[in-house]
DNA sequence: TGCTAATCGAGACGGTACGTCTAGTCTTTTT
DNA sequence: AAAAAGACTAGACGTACCGTCTCGATTAGCA
């Protein structure tokens, strides 16, 4: 009814308000911190935030549009610069394994990946943040290969790929704590192969 | 599709009757590869199946024990042996990816690891069973360790590991189209290495 | 949820219950006697039943529905028979207007009629209604009749359509504290005629 | 209706826009005969009169006095003045169908009707026009009076209630296609009696 | 042979969430 | 100073599923 006694956030006109865009984003994160992805509804954001729903879908067209601006908003990882690719990588998944682990971050991603199995929205989405995201961890193995660490024919898009995907699955198969060791070794058989006459 | 002849299936007594299993697993995966995993409920099971919804709880106690039994059902991904690792993984690979595309399998598959981001007995029966594929995938890489082919400190897990994680992030982002040879150059990477000097 | 902890009503099998219809039935009208017919809804009902949504829309396809059933629970309205027409009409009047005016059925019947203005079903279901119960009032007419009271030719459903309209008509202004001389001066108008030949 | 030339109304300074209360009442109008009053919301009227809903809530605090502004500019019916009683009244009821049949005025009456079953405001402003209306009414009694067509001591608002009430009936239950015979049938009990020696 | 027990299809139950619509209020911008 | 426009909170709409429950029937295995 909206009557005069609670001084809830109003219209501020006829332009959108930013705080309601605040309070909803925070508590989209709030509730999927608490309640998980299974928990994680409209109908809930919108309590906790004191919106409306339409509110909600005028903004964000599906639960995935949501998720992903959620997770936009969120600090990014330090990707270190050590001068050495080994650590950089290493340090990279480290630092982004403990991001996902000690902030909202991870149940955000992991959401967000579960839903665009369902929402051929999120899936766009998804892939188009991937996209960026592969070029960015790209970066480092450019920087090795303009140090001349890395072989010049080498395609980074591939290798950023194979690193996104193992930092994918141990998130969404609960195996963030993935000891630095094992990490490093995966690390070390990427750059120096595993085949024996390599090894040797 | 489990209709056909049997004008409604009945209690054959005091037993599981294997018809109605076979009719809900069977349902299970039409409505999983017509519908996606949005579209599958317990109750659009059960419609298909032309069983009640307690017979599908009875039996299988989440969505998550029903899509990973659909799934276990599934035929087998050939795992190559040609005497050479390279053919081996990218066989395997290349299979893999056709088998997720050309069957049900795929959708299932996703589905199943969707459903472990909100599910936590999807996630354990997830882990399980990736434990166990992991262990099976190893073999290749044990197999050429015996043959020389691989240094002999190389740990088969962890590679096995990251093998299933490419797979996984083409399943899940929409890429089982991946040309061979990126594959194979992803491959050729993790074998011989991707540093300078390893290169030389 | 349906944890454990609530004695509510459950499922009684595949059958309807007849607790949960009695305990919806209930809830409306208490709902419309207490928030009048512009508080009426169904998820108010349902609120105040401890029933679900679907349970109600499954028994009652719409408002108008409901409404109607909850008006045909309620008691009927007694037709005098003190062997003078006058008498008899006024009464049924006066019993009718008391009656709408001190228990619920005022608030149910007006909703009723108000309903009908925008759901065709409400109007059909009324236009029944109405059907039945004007054979009903025609025959206090039809009992005059043949007591000779009233000419043979008189049409008793054009009579009783004219008795039921203005007992809509005080309803639906509120005006059902008419005083029984006005009543009693419309009957007689009625009986006797307006025109001056005939009242001489 | 409404739309047409003008490319976006603008405020036209600190005074009531004209040509904004013209779109108005036509859309409401517009609304009503294509949705019916189930359609009817100021939502859609607004949308149709490319209005603000404030602007119609400055000036109409609610549904009801928008559907009574929209009902008054209604053309009037026009009542008969034949210099019989019986011809006059039944022309007129002849003539109010046939306006409520043909125009939009049904549809509107009917509305604001049903809307003050649950709009206090609106069941007042009908209560005034009702008055209004009576007395006009009453009229055609009056003139027969004079001319010794009915005896003095008819109180001649009784009378005009119970035609008004015979009207609502039919527009109400949708029974607008009454024949005029019926009609007459009506009219002539209620100036010649419907009891039996008033009959002979 | 008759009783017990478990299973089957069926579908109702109390609920939660969906995505849309409307109510009525608020504020900025425009005239 | 007020009109216009669109955003805002709130909550109802009717539908889809959830997971549970009870029914009546069916049949196997125990008595």
């Amino acid at each position: 009814m909206a009557e005069g006694a609670d001084p809830a956030r109003r219209s501020i006109g006829a332009r959108r308000n930013p705080d309601s865009a605040e309070a909803i984003l925070e508590a989209a994160e709030a509730v999927l911190v608490e309640a998980g992805y299974a928990g994680f509804s409209i109908e809930a954001v919108a309590r906790r935030a004191r919106a409306g729903k339409p509110t909600i879908y005028r903004w964000w067209p599906s639960k995935a549009a949501l998720l992903l601006e959620v997770y936009q908003r969120q600090k990014r990882v330090d990707v270190p610069d050590t001068g050495k690719l080994e650590e950089d990588i290493v340090g990279f998944l480290v630092n982004l394994f403990a991001h996902w682990r000690d902030t909202s971050s991870g149940s955000v991603f992991r959401s967000l990946i579960a839903e665009a199995q369902s929402d051929e929205t999120a899936a766009a989405a998804l892939a188009g943040y991937a996209g960026g995201r592969r070029a960015h961890t790209g970066q480092i193995i450019e920087r090795a290969k303009a140090r001349g660490e890395v072989a010049g024919d080498i395609d980074a898009a591939v290798v950023a790929d194979l690193l996104a995907s193992y930092a994918w699955r141990h998130l969404l198969t609960n195996r963030l704590d993935e000891p630095e060791a094992t990490i490093r070794k995966m690390v070390r058989y990427l750059l120096q192969g595993i085949a024996a006459e390599a090894g040797q």
